[in-house]
RNA sequence: GGAGGGUUGGCUGAGUGGUUGAAAGCACCGGUCUUGAAAACCGGCAUGGGUUUACGCCCAUCCAGGGUUCGAAUCCCUGACCCUCCGCCA
């Protein structure tokens, strides 16, 4: 949610900065919704004055025994007048609300211009694709070679988009999640959490899921009203929600490895084969809690964190700015980290890293207090996948893979593997 | 699943219809005292919104929503969450 003072001040000016990322704010609704508004809440407010200092006068005219009845008569049409301007004052202020929560973050300056993925800029690239003396195989053909990845099984037991693994290859799979805590907690400084994977929808409106990307998330039938987690950017951001963080417990850094469930309603025909685009999926997440005037170092820091993964387990990516088109609809900023996927000769978003400032702030009223005002302040809100671990195994599968069709363990790997090098073919 | 208790400011916690936005304590900030600190003493200290050049004034908020009333933290209803006991259970 962006500053509702700022958007009744200068409503031109983010306009003009929403259009970068092809959000057509109406300004014009906007402002008459906020002028009707404004002279709404006067009125009701005077009507309210009105209501309290004379219940105020009757409360002192009953104490000295004085007849109260004319006070009475003075206020009877008080009540029907001020219920019918409060109605409607909940009602217009309902519809700001809505229009408010409907409009994405501002893309911060450094984001590039563009209409789509296409034009996201590419920023660094690590690591050399590897050479093959064979034609590699995508990560389908090489588990189901193993005999360790079975989609028909999955299918059959839920659906489409989802998998089984077994035996080594669900082994190493588990190796990545432990590989990936370890490294965060032991040498980034974050702290694990074990977080609900249910949550409310005040949660996800918080982090900016809800209301607009309903039709992305898996909801829950019957007694409660609750979603699957799409990220644990949802529970753990909201950690914070509602409370003040005192300074010097600034800044928190958290993570936490969960499924994540996403229906993605929008996606069919998109990437139908192997691992890429599942129902349910693991992850793991950082999420770091700021001070605001620290935020954009700290996005860098996190995108470094998430790259440090890649880089022990010595698998070629690239970073690229995702341009203004593409930007989620939280986010200030985003990178992502592309993965070399050598059976799609192609790379492969594997992570995604975005600074909110305090857009998720505003909505879950995330604060610390500023030690310079004294004041609760708005936290600004970091996050990015560290990483996301079935398209990790897909990486570490398809780009170790050997001729034989055997995958070799990346030594990062092998102290949770028993010590194996290997998964034989 | 059954029975009961609870939810008040950063925290603890008073408060059952009329200057109560809310006692008191803690924490925090400033001052006096002190070589310094502590203690003691004095003062300050909720959030959001409207309005004003400004001092300020006004409104809302005591879990949420509805109701009763001239007037609700306080009474009634519904819901959420927390706690205790019983039952069941990984």
């Amino acid at each position: 949610m962006l500053d509702p003072k700022l958007l009744r001040s200068h409503p031109e000016q983010i306009a003009e900065q929403l259009r970068r990322r092809g959000f057509e704010l109406d300004v014009a609704r906007l402002n008459r919704l906020e002028a009707e508004r404004k002279q709404l809440q006067v009125q009701t407010q005077q009507l309210q004055s009105e209501r309290n200092s004379s219940a105020r006068a009757i409360g002192q005219a009953k104490a000295k025994g004085d007849d109260i009845a004319p006070l009475l008569q003075a206020v009877s049409d008080l009540k029907a007048r001020l219920e019918a301007a409060e109605e409607r004052l909940r009602e217009l202020q309902e519809e700001i609300g809505e229009v408010v929560m409907g409009i994405p973050n501002i893309p911060h300056e450094s984001v590039p211009d563009g209409t789509g993925e296409e034009e996201n800029v590419e920023l660094r690239r690590w690591g050399e694709p590897p050479r093959f003396d064979f034609e590699p195989r995508d990560h389908v053909d090489l588990g189901t070679a193993l005999g360790q990845m079975d989609f028909e099984a999955a299918a059959r037991m839920t659906g489409s988009r989802f998998t089984l693994l077994s035996g080594p290859l669900a082994r190493l799979h588990r190796a990545l999640i432990q590989f990936m805590l370890d490294l965060h907690t032991s040498e980034h400084g974050y702290t694990e959490v074990y977080v609900p994977y249910l949550v409310n929808s005040d949660s996800l409106r918080g982090t900016g899921q809800l209301p607009k990307f309903e039709q992305d998330l898996f909801r829950l039938s019957g007694e409660h009203d609750y979603y699957l987690i799409p990220t644990a950017e949802v529970p753990v951001t909201n950690m914070v929600r509602e409370t003040i963080i005192e300074a010097a417990d600034m800044p928190r850094r958290f993570v936490a490895h969960t499924p994540c469930f996403r229906s993605e309603a929008g996606s069919y025909g998109k990437d139908t084969r192997g691992m890429i685009r599942q129902h349910q999926f693991e992850k793991v997440e950082m999420v770091q809690v700021v001070r605001p005037q620290e935020s954009w170092q700290a996005l860098e820091q996190l995108t470094g964190h998430a790259e440090t993964v890649l880089q022990k387990l010595d698998l070629p990516y690239r970073v690229v700015v995702l341009c203004t088109g593409d930007l989620g609809f939280s986010a200030a900023k985003t990178y992502d980290l592309e993965v070399w996927l050598p059976g799609q000769q192609n790379y492969r978003e594997i992570s995604s890293c975005s600074n909110f400032v305090d857009f998720q702030a505003r909505r879950m009223k995330a604060r610390w207090r500023d030690p310079e005002t004294g004041r609760p302040e708005l936290v600004h809100t970091i996050n990015g996948s560290g990483l996301a671990v079935g398209r990790t195994l897909v990486a570490v599968m398809e780009n170790y893979q050997k001729k034989d069709g055997s995958i070799q363990i990346p030594e990062v790997l092998r102290e949770y593997m028993g010590g194996a090098e290997l998964i034989p073919g």
